[in-house]
DNA sequence: GACCTGCATGTAATAATATAACATAACATG
DNA sequence: CATGTTATGTTATATTATTACATGCAGGTC
């Protein structure tokens, strides 16, 4: 299999996901002229240290030392910038939020979720959107955002034939 | 326009969709050897209320006299038992409740919800479904269950014409 | 540099959503 | 009616998120 398709939930050389996510971040933000501060900064590597979705109170935990506490509306706030520029998503299902793949259109989310190991598989399917749009207009429906979230069970997690 | 199907969102004889939605309850029911208890029977009547999701904690309200406070278990248990019979729809995205008009396949979910006047429809994009079940193979992912929530502005709160 | 301004973060309190654990009641059935 | 099962009641608490107000810090302007 190609490696330079990476595979969440296959192994593979993550600190190239980190390494890329962290860049782009940095470009959009210069970009559109926000401020990727040091907390957004930490929030968002923490939430790229994995492919799994990352709770809010678990990035609380993370990002405090016994003697400094971070307090919710830190990482809310930090959040909610992220979510802004469309550099993470919000999984609803699951209340966690992870790094974004394609950090263009974020009102077009597609997810996979693997009930067994938690990782998070981004879908860029534009055949998928545009049904989805047509579908809305059928019912007269202003599209402002639209979600797809599927939870089953991942190839890794499958098993290697399947 | 046919009054027969009716569009939520449009005004229409919303008893009907009610008194509809109870019989189908009952129906499966009795069918499932599943029993539909008073307190079951009134969480639903409450969620078919209207065509808006309903949240846990306004059931609470309206299910409580003063002297006579109904707690959370009761609610989310009857909300569990509705969920798993597939009468209901839980709403990712905003953490409430909404009657289901197709109480069969229950782990495909589609909804349309209106930002203006949250009103949710339910689509049954068959086509949608198995686009998402291909995609999903593509990726040697094996499916649970999948929710598509579009949000936007529904017909009948974009105005008459458009 | 001194000063302002605006955005970012800190802090305290609390709201909103949901579950665990155990006690009691209602129901079905031999 | 005794018994096991399912449903509900009750208390406490866990989890997720926001409001409101105080403080700090980065960048521009004089």
């Amino acid at each position: 299999m190609d490696d330079h398709f990476i595979k969440p939930g296959y192994p593979h050389d993550h600190h190239v996901c980190l390494a890329d996510a962290m860049a782009t971040a940095k470009a959009v933000c210069s970009e559109r002229g926000t401020r990727l501060t040091e907390m957004r900064r930490r929030v968002l590597e923490l939430i790229w240290g994995g492919h799994q979705a990352v709770k809010a109170y678990d990035l609380l935990e993370m990002l405090s030392e016994p003697d400094r506490k971070v307090r919710p509306p830190t990482v809310y706030r930090a959040l909610q910038f992220l979510l802004e520029n469309g550099l993470i998503h919000r999984i609803e299902s699951l209340n966690a939020y992870v790094g974004c793949r394609v950090p263009l259109s974020h009102h077009i989310s597609q997810f996979l979720i693997c009930n067994r190991c938690a990782t998070v598989i981004e879908m860029a399917g534009e055949d998928i959107a545009s049904m989805v749009t047509r579908e809305a207009e059928n019912h007269g429906f202003l599209i402002d955002s639209q979600t797809v979230e599927v939870h089953g069970v991942c190839a890794p997690c499958t098993g290697p034939q399947t």
